[in-house]
RNA sequence: GCCUCUGUAGCUCAGUCGGUAGAGCAGGGGACUGAAAAUCCCCGUGUCGUUGGUUCGAUUCCGACCGGAGGCA
């Protein structure tokens, strides 16, 4: 069977991807299906920097603010829209180009893991909860040893919510966390990805540019934006946001506005770091440095073709 | 010009009654399969301002010098 050709534009926060995703569609006549967990939202259009019907150039983006704050999603939701869009979009002979900095949701897509069609049980998840703030991790581990030796190898007993995750599927299943790992990537991917990472050479350098970038979306609106968010009191993934969460304290009169946009940075910085630890173990990557390169643009381009035509 | 205080990790500072040093923050590394912008784990060698002296041995004591803060003129 033939593979459904897509390119994956990847990288940590504030590098880029967006502009480079564009380019790309523009040059192979794609389309552009966003992979960020929080772009997905409504109303968090400055936190989650959501491109601008002004940027796009008329490149259509997918999965970009159509869900409500306050609403729960998770990868399995991802994935199963994401594929129906590379469907979608493949049928009208246009180019998926997927661009996002959420790891998990990339790997998923591209990895084709399968998830078990189930709805989050969230009753279920708060029972085991209890149950481990009741006899704490290490007892919690023991137990998941006694049922999933193989899991609980791999956790910490401070690792809560994986602990508790691997609870949810024995209890909700009847197979154990690895089992289900296991058959979860048995089917090979219907996709030949070409897969660009764009980032800089120099931390320092992406530290810069965030710290910039921070302060353009305080220009631009961020704060109102946090306070609506911190009025509507509601939960979901939303709520994780960087960019909103860190006003809250400031909001709340516990901390001055300086301390808060320090604050806002710094989680930044983190956030990238940590984009960085997991895209750097992926090897199928071609890493563009956007300090040590002239055109960008013109490289990622050369970069799809050379690994397969796309034209 | 004189006097006092001060100079230790990127930053703020501990400390060594003389045996080459440690916290917080910043930062670094790693993990990651239904909350993932989340969550979790690990990581502290630095000419102890410079230079002489005392000493078996000085970052620690003494002197000079250089930098910083304050006071008196």
């Amino acid at each position: 069977m033939k593979k459904q050709k897509i390119i994956c534009v990847v990288g940590p926060t504030a590098s880029g991807k967006t502009g480079l995703g564009i380019a790309l569609a523009k040059h192979f006549d794609g389309e552009v299906i966003s992979a960020d967990s929080m772009q997905i939202y409504q109303d968090m259009h400055i936190a989650s920097a959501a491109p601008d019907e002004s940027e796009t150039e008329g490149v259509p983006h997918h999965l970009v603010e159509f869900l409500p704050y306050g609403s729960s999603y998770t990868v399995a939701d991802y994935v199963k829209a994401a594929r129906k869009k590379i469907t979608d979009i493949a049928s009208r002979d246009k180019l998926p180009i997927i661009v996002g900095g959420t790891g998990l949701y990339i790997n998923s897509l591209v990895n084709n893991v399968e998830f078990i069609k189930q709805e989050t049980d969230f009753e279920l998840r708060e029972h085991i909860t209890r149950e481990f703030d009741r006899i704490g991790g290490e007892e919690m581990l023991e137990r998941l040893r006694d049922i999933d030796p193989d899991a609980a190898s791999k956790l910490h007993a401070n690792d809560k919510r994986r602990i508790i995750r691997a609870f949810e599927i024995y209890e909700s299943t009847g197979h154990t966390k690895s089992f289900n790992d296991e058959i979860s990537i048995q089917n090979e991917s219907p996709y030949e990805c070409c897969m660009i990472g764009i980032t800089y050479s120099d931390r320092e350098k992406l530290y810069e540019r965030i710290n910039t970038r921070v302060d353009v979306m305080l220009q631009n609106g961020l704060m109102p934006e946090a306070q609506l968010a911190f009025q509507k009191k509601i939960g979901g993934g939303a709520v994780q946001a960087i960019g909103h969460k860190e006003f809250f304290d400031y909001f709340k009169g516990e901390i001055s506005l300086d301390e808060a946009v320090e604050n806002l940075k710094r989680s930044t910085r983190r956030y990238a770091k940590r984009q960085l630890t997991w895209f750097n173990k992926d090897c199928r990557i071609n890493w563009i440095y956007k300090d040590k390169t002239p055109n960008i643009e013109e490289l990622a381009i050369a970069i799809a073709e050379r690994e397969d035509n796309y034209a």
